[in-house]
RNA sequence: CGCGGGGUGGAGCAGCCUGGUAGCUCGUCGGGCUCAUAACCCGGAGGUCGUUGGUUCAAAUCCAACCCCCGCAACCA
């Protein structure tokens, strides 16, 4: 039966396995459940991919930190992505991990492919690289000769040469051209086409794609000396999991499934999937990808997530206070897919309450409710539809249609759009027929029927076309309306008017999505996430390293942890007077900061630029911790921390100082 | 001249490609209803659609210039 259905095969990218993933890599994830979903609900046979990039540097030295092998650490690190993707009812059917043996035979079988189809075309070759490399953090800082310094120590790094691989993308650039003008839809949306067109027209240069200096990677065939690099590695995943690397061509799997129909990928890494990729395959003589799609990013409250910041959403602690719909539908309603969206808890819940409990929770209740109560539990027989009021059908399938069209162009907040304008139409039907009126009167009982008949038939569209989104509430609905089977196994286009039979006895009405409340469940969210970021210490006040940390990581957050006296006195403060200051170049936040705390004058770069002006500082009495371990900020040398408040949603920092004057170097208890 | 995104009533966003009543959610004010999850429905207040200039019968929408925010240029989708 499958084999009669039409295959489409989508994927995610692999997601880094050094930390765990948050509410960004849930986000592509729920995007593309959200339309293997549809898809499968449209009647395609879905193959749908993820997995976990295992391999390079990151790793090595995450696993050397913590005293474990790299397959420990990943080993340990893989199973939570699983996890997470089991809570959220993630609907994969494959998953690969690049450190799988498979992974390993499938890039050496494309790499070998690509040495035996295009012998004399040298598209892979050996030749010297040129880089700079950190020898203190095993860091590979640039790929030009050009002096640089570490980013993590700021210590400038050496210049390396090795021979490595590389491959010849330089050769691929027309073919690239050509491939984006004749198929406009490969790389969108649209705007991203055109940033790809331009980097593409500007010029290719090779790119190595192996290392020596690695050993954490997948070895060169017959020159095991060497490792792949990243993206050979990676991009390759994606044929591994449905069988690549079998035999000559793959399994029987790989040739259904492949090419892929889409890579669903986040915006900084369009450049790998858009050029590399299909430059790999065309060299290798492999079918190309359908379709590669770049979405933006979500921001939280309006900042970019990121771990050094320590403004990263979890995706656990929504899940598991308000329902994996919650966040799905908040996701998908409220981000416009393709841009950048704001990722906020308030958000989240206002979007909750307003849409899924007073919206469709409060819908199915009262609808059901009433059957009930005036039609002894069962879908009553519509009537004649005299008025032109009860047209009811015609809405559904408006909405049908418009969803079907949005969820095509992967607008999903248009679709959910769409169906929740039904909702609005049932809520004001139900108060344009007022059928709790209707029930008193014996006389209308065939109206009364109609009502409810069309109000439950337009819910049960609903759950069909909401099914995609929310899938659990959406088959709770389903049932409740005393639908038998599941409702991911009806056809989106099979949807119709009649599908509703009368006399059916419907389920118990039980509230799909209660209510919450906002402030409580704001802090429910914000405790739980604390406790993910720091596990067992306490809460961070703004420190220099996270200068832009809004509200969220401090301040009105609840401590979740007491800490004893002992671990107080491991932090020393001091008070000190500022004796100069400068803006960092390069820093829009930063100042560099010298501080008399008595004994000596320390250097500190505070992330305060925004809310103070340097000459202002000087005189200033503040609190430093003096014992931080130092750190570089934009190459600046930090030594310690100028305590500060964190105001607001914005976290403006206000400097904390003494009532009164007090010495350089006073320790504070 | 690095690349990209954005500036729309108090907040967050659609609309812009394919010019022609400025829409949605929240908030706010008033009214209605009572089946429902203090819900739902109706109505009001509130916007010179960043600025300037141009094209046009007509511009939030097309063109040009400028101003301002944000992200990237670090293997965190």
């Amino acid at each position: 039966m499958a084999e009669s259905k039409p295959k489409f095969y989508l994927t995610t990218p692999i997601y880094y396995a050094n930390s765990r993933p948050h509410v960004g890599s849930a986000y592509t994830t729920i995007v593309c459940d959200t339309i293997a979903r549809y898809k499968r609900m449209c009647g395609y046979d879905v193959a749908y991919l993820t997995g976990t990039d295992e391999h390079g540097v990151n790793i090595e030295r995450a696993a050397e930190k913590q005293g474990i092998t790299p397959q420990e650490l990943v080993d340990r690190n893989y199973p939570i992505f699983r996890e997470l993707w089991k809570l959220l009812d993630i609907r994969y059917t494959h998953f690969v991990r690049t450190t799988s043996p498979e992974h390993a035979r499938s890039v050496q079988a494309l790499v070998r492919r690509t040495l035996r189809r295009a012998k004399d075309k040298d598209y892979i070759y050996r030749a010297k690289y040129e880089g700079r490399y950190c020898i203190h953090d095993n860091l590979y800082v640039s790929d030009s000769a050009e002096p640089a310094d570490c980013p993590t120590c700021g210590r400038p790094a050496e210049l390396i040469s090795e021979e490595n691989y590389f491959f010849r993308l330089s050769a691929f650039q027309d073919r690239l051209l050509k491939h984006y003008q004749e198929h406009p839809e490969f790389v969108q949306p649209d705007f991203r086409r055109n940033e790809v067109v331009s980097f593409v027209g500007s010029g290719l240069k090779d790119i190595s794609i192996s290392r020596k200096t690695i050993k954490w990677g997948i070895p060169w065939p017959d020159d095991p000396e060497h490792v792949f690099y990243v993206w050979y590695d990676a991009l390759t995943s994606y044929m591994t999991a449905i069988g690549w690397g079998v035999g000559e061509n793959g399994t029987a799997e790989f040739q259904r499934y492949w090419p892929a129909d889409l890579h669903m990928v986040g915006k900084e890494i369009i450049r790998f999937h858009a050029v590399y990729w299909p430059a790999f395959l065309m060299a290798a003589e492999l079918p190309l990808p359908k379709q590669i799609f770049a979405h933006g990013w979500l921001l939280f409250e309006q900042e970019k997530m990121s771990k050094s910041k320590g403004n990263v959403a979890y995706p656990e602690p929504i899940v598991k206070v308000m329902g994996n719909d919650a966040l799905r539908y908040y996701l998908l309603r409220d981000v416009v897919f393709g841009q950048d969206g704001n990722f906020s808890r308030d958000a989240l819940i206002t979007r909750y309450n307003s849409d899924l409990a007073n919206g469709l929770g409060n819908l199915a209740s009262r609808v059901l409710n009433m059957i009930e109560r005036y039609c002894g539990g069962q879908i009553p027989r519509p009537g004649e539809r005299p008025d032109s009021k009860y047209l009811f059908p015609v809405p559904a399938n408006s909405a049908k249609n418009n969803a079907i069209r949005a969820f095509e162009s992967h607008n999903f907040s248009a679709a959910v759009q769409a169906i929740w304008g039904l909702i609005g139409v049932v809520d004001r039907y139900l108060v344009d027929t007022k059928p709790w009126g209707l029930a008193e009167n014996p006389a209308q009982r065939e109206v009364l029927n109609t009502v409810l008949h069309d109000a439950a038939g337009a819910l049960r569209f609903v759950a069909i076309l909401a099914h995609p989104v929310i899938p659990h509430a959406s088959q709770r609905i389903w049932e409740q309306l005393g639908q038998s089977g599941r409702a991911e196994d009806q056809r989106i286009e099979d949807l119709d008017w009649d599908g509703l039979k009368a006399g059916t006895k419907i389920g118990k009405p039980e509230a799909v999505f209660p209510r919450v409340d906002k402030k409580e469940t704001w802090e429910k969210i914000e405790a739980m996430e604390q406790e993910i970021r720091n596990p067992a210490s306490a809460p961070t006040a703004a420190t220099s390293s996270a200068p832009s940390t809004p509200g969220a990581a401090a301040g009105a957050a609840p401590a979740p942890t007491k800490i004893g006296i002992e671990d107080f006195a491991k932090v020393e403060m001091r008070a000190g007077v500022i004796k100069a200051a400068e803006r960092v170049a390069g820093a829009d936040r930063l100042l560099k900061i010298l501080v008399d705390i008595g004994d000596e004058v320390r250097q500190v770069v505070a992330g305060i630029a925004l809310a103070y002006a340097p000459e202002d500082l000087i005189g200033k009495n503040v609190v430093v911790v003096a014992n931080l371990a130092p750190r570089k900020l934009r190459g600046v040398e930090s030594n310690g921390m100028i305590v500060a408040a964190s105001v607001g949603p914005e976290g403006r920092p206000v400097l904390c100082t003494f009532t009164e004057d007090v010495p350089p170097g006073t320790r504070l208890k």
